[in-house]
This record gives structure tokens, C-alpha cells and sequence, in this order.
DNA sequence: TTATGTGCAAACCGTTTGCAGCAAT
DNA sequence: ATTGCTGCAAACGGTTTGCACATAA
């Protein structure tokens, strides 16, 4: 994504669009996968070489809350953070190179329903998260 | 799960059943719900009143390694470990109470397609949980 | 008797916070 | 000028580890 849509997207809310914040989606919007909040310091000092972790930490909250980032979860717990896109997607994370992907075909009702159907609740969220291989990845495996 | 049982489950897997292993297994299955590392400690003080934490997080490495029992993740990390039972199941988790369901009927592989087929990836694993409301706290909803 | 397991306390590490100074509006 | 943001360093809380002692086999 563009720095500029970037910067727009932050006014929008009325987020002031300081250069540690451009700097931390600056990073997100180069990486390929999920980035962990030391990865972002590391990434985004390239951008701007006095960022702080403690901002880190305080820009991932605040535009998690706003929507503009969203946290990764895996089996491990907290994985990192990758730019939001798509509104309520889900990823699948490549256990190799970390890479993540969005995608926007989840037809759960099915199995919804069968989980409430045998446990008696009433479910009203689901939190789907795959983990594969991405083509990258499989293309190096050929060759080794 | 009866106490028997459980011990009889570690002696088989070749591990000792001490006092501290049985009191940390007697408060998971004596929980309704999904138990945080310190709540295991607090409630199995009930049984074994010494227990040090450094055992409760010895015990529940050890036993998430050989199958005992399994940590229950939500969108905010690591939610608290459950005794294991039915291989392979999933969870749902009541918002209000913590309590924690499993079932079995698990049908993403139409989800799995979609979702390798846009983005290229080949999926290997899956993980989903759901949240909801239990029985029980419908019906005291009801009433309030 | 020997291999394991345990309690204790200290070390660790990621995350959060208080505060004084700085920057965007 | 005002309000909000940031860097720093210290505090925090959950988790892990080293070690001497205890315990199951």
C-alpha cells in the first residue's frame, strides 16, 4: 500500500500521522509477513533511526483499536501484526517463511452450527487461522 | 476424568505420577473452564498445598508435549490450558464465564480449498475456536 | 541406589507506565 | 498556544532456569 493512502487513512480517524507512525506502517506495508513489535523497531528505524520501542508498542495499540492493523495469532500465541486490509478476513500463515496471506472464502456455518448443536452454546464469533506452505516456499523445497 | 484414570494415562506414557502432577491434573479436571497457570496454582494448593509455580509450568510443558492436555487460545493469546480428551477436537469458549466445550465436528474442507486456492498456499494445519454463550449463562441472561 | 522431580530464588524478557520535553495542529 | 506524542528509564508480571534437596522406582 501506498505511504500516502497510508497517511490519509490516518487523518481520516483524526490519528495524527507523526513520522514514528508513518515510519511503523512504512515497515508493516514492506513486510511480507507478520511482524513481531521488535521487528517493527528494527524495520522502521531504517525510516526513522530514533524510534522508540515504548512507540512501537503505543502506535500498534492505538491502530489496532482504530482498525488499521491486526494482530496474528497461531497455536503459540501472539505470532505479530500485519497492516489490516480487507475488513474481517483470515490468514493463513507459511510455517517456513512466515509469510501471511488474507482470505476472504469462509463458509463456516456448517461447522457452526454442529459446535452448537453439540455443546449447547450460542456462538457469535469464530477465529479461524490456517497454517501452510506458500508457493514461494514449496518452490524451494523442489530443488532441495 | 477420574483421579485412577489420570494416573493410570502418566504411568503409561512413563511419566511418575507425584503428588504435584496429581494435584495440578485433579484441579484441571475439577474446572469448568480453561485454568491460567496461576489459577492451576491456586487451586491445586487445595490438594497439595506446597506447590511451587515453577512445578505447574514444568507440569503443563510436560504434559502438553505427551498429549495430556491442550492450551486454549482466543484473539488476545493464550487463554489458559484444559485437560485433553477427545483428540483433534476443537473449542468454544463462553465469553462470560470462561467455561470451555469441545466438539467434533469439524467440516473446513471447503474453507481449506477456498482459502489455498486463493492464495496459492497449501494448508497443513488448522486451528479454530469459537466464542459464545453457555446454557448456563443464557438463562441467568434471561433473568436479568 | 539412581534417575527424576521439586522448591526456592534469581534471572529473563516482552510489555507497560510516569514523566519531562517535543511536535503537530 | 494547546493538545497530543515521544523518548527514556524504571517498573512490572508472567515465565524460565540453576541448584541443592527430596522422592519415586
Amino acid at each position: 500500500m501506498d505511504i500516502q493512502q497510508l497517511k490519509a487513512r490516518l487523518r481520516m480517524r483524526g490519528i495524527r500521522p507523526t513520522r514514528q507512525r508513518m515510519a511503523v506502517l512504512t515497515a508493516l506495508s514492506r513486510a511480507s509477513g507478520a511482524l513481531t513489535p521488535g521487528q517493527i523497531l528494527q524495520e522502521a528505524r531504517r525510516e526513522y533511526s530514533d524510534l522508540a520501542l515504548a512507540t512501537v508498542y503505543r502506535t500498534v495499540d492505538l491502530l489496532e483499536r482504530t482498525g488499521g492493523l491486526r494482530r496474528i495469532h497461531g497455536v503459540d500465541g501472539c505470532e505479530g501484526v500485519v497492516l489490516a486490509t480487507a475488513a474481517h478476513g483470515h490468514h493463513v500463515r507459511c510455517s517456513r517463511c512466515g509469510r501471511v496471506a488474507e482470505f476472504r472464502s469462509c463458509d463456516l456455518e456448517g461447522t457452526m452450527e454442529a459446535a452448537a448443536r453439540e455443546t449447547g452454546f450460542v456462538i457469535d464469533h469464530h477465529y479461524l487461522e490456517l497454517t501452510g506452505v506458500c508457493s514461494g516456499c514449496r518452490r524451494e523445497g523442489q530443488s532441495t
